[in-house]
DNA sequence: TTTGAAAGTGTCTAAAAGACAATTTGACAT
DNA sequence: ATGTCAAATTGTCTTTTAGACACTTTCAAA
């Protein structure tokens, strides 16, 4: 392969992109996953990460953008990467085999994968027709067991990486509608970090960081007393960052 | 390529790990760069992070031990993923081109590499000859303003890193010798967090956190004061994570 | 009007962080 | 022997943050 003769759309048949897609239901963490619709015999239909092969002139920050758009048509999303992965039997189950078989032109090329988790709003989520994957779907973090190929191994890192992300940047408005109230933003830190939190010194805390709006707007037609609307504020955010201010652990 | 041909001593032409190798000297951080020993006209000869190819059957994190301890002779050392670096246009300087083509079968090839950085103990390095590096030296980290290929990029990275997870992990120990002083690790803090901290606060917190042995041996020659020697307690830090605690920043 | 369900709120205690300066000890020079 | 230099060592007070803990409010629906 020679660099000059490269062309935007060549595949690069050696390195790919997966994504982790972090998704919130104001009830548990899901994650959306592939079904690649394979009937086999006796073996397990495994989902996978949706990723796909980079292209020879991309970036692979650029891939996971376009493989993310491509996915779910949501841009300009909240995407961070987890790392490379690289093992050498990442490909060792018999059902990803013969998938690859069907999809790739070199299906038994070593590839290198770039693992990126992203945090999407779940309602923004538009399924597109995906050329591989027979579904898309939302699974609860805590259903999932067994993936395709190192996926899951890889959401496992992602896990972690979001769970000490979130101690130092607040990244969790990513994965809630613009308007939000404290029981859910609360709700959300409890999943993400798996244990319960003090609903009072929760409030206290993240109302003293001063990067809420109260939008003096109330929820409507709950069965119980209805909650007030908050937004992130983004240029107090800024303002407390700009000393350095990183603690938005609880 | 067909992945059932491939052999252990293939070189995979696409991907590389590049290693950011800190040191400490009590002074200051230093970073292991080679020098390429180019002979170039008005071009800097910019130095460059020790990497190199990985081969075909190898995981990341084995070709990262790999070219680690054929470059520093150094084993079973400190070692973490920065992430996958992978512009297109990582190699755009006319000097790395001309040194790819001096060295790589295939020199325009794309190349995706995985930055690592390690820590090691600034007397255990045993400079090795290494094939294509004329030269390897230790630079201080404030002294490095221009690298090769996207290096200066996988350094700041690699900086940024270390700085966060060193605030849950005390891994500092990995940059210091067996024995070694409060003010060290003191001084140690200070460089990697680039500002100045409390003498008197930074040992209440070192200390109430119960992982350093005192020797009950004292520094000798230096023309003031000893100073007690300490040592990494790894039982006790074992003793102190296992319920979660993680917070060793200052 | 009653009931159910979640929202909202305050205080006390304990632990941690941050600011701050004087004394001690050994080596070396005189 | 004495003095000097340079770095090591040590403690207190104040402020901030974390953690534990329970009752009242508000709306919808029966």
């Amino acid at each position: 392969m020679v660099g000059n003769t490269r062309k935007k759309t060549d595949l690069n048949p050696n390195n790919s992109v997966d994504c982790v897609i972090f998704g919130f239901d104001f009830e548990q963490i899901k994650v959306l996953l592939i079904d690649r619709g394979q009937n086999l015999g006796n073996s397990k239909n495994l989902r996978a990460l949706p990723g796909n092969l980079i292209y020879e002139e991309e970036d692979l920050d650029e891939a996971a953008y376009r493989v993310l758009e491509e996915l779910t048509g949501i841009k300009d999303i909240y995407l961070e990467q987890v790392g490379a992965f690289g093992n050498p039997n990442r490909v060792n189950k018999e059902s990803d085999r013969e998938w690859l078989k069907s999809i790739r032109d070199e299906p038994n090329a070593r590839v290198i994968t770039a693992a990126y988790y992203s945090l999407v709003k779940i309602d923004d989520f538009v399924p597109k027709a995906h050329s591989f994957a027979k579904k898309a779907e939302w699974i609860p973090l805590t259903e999932i067991e067994e993936l395709a190929f190192d996926h899951f191994e890889i959401l496992q890192v992602a896990k972690e990486k979001l769970k000490q992300k979130i101690k130092i940047q607040p990244i969790g408005f990513n994965l809630l509608p613009e308007k939000f109230t404290l029981s859910q933003l609360h709700k959300l830190y409890e999943c993400i970090f798996e244990k319960p939190l003090d609903k009072r010194n929760f409030r206290r805390k993240i109302q003293k960081l001063n990067i809420l709006t109260n939008l003096k707007e109330k929820q409507r037609g709950v069965p119980h007393k209805p909650s007030q609307l908050y937004k992130f504020n983004e240029e107090n955010y800024q303002l407390l960052t700009q000393n350095g201010y990183d603690n938005f652990g609880f």
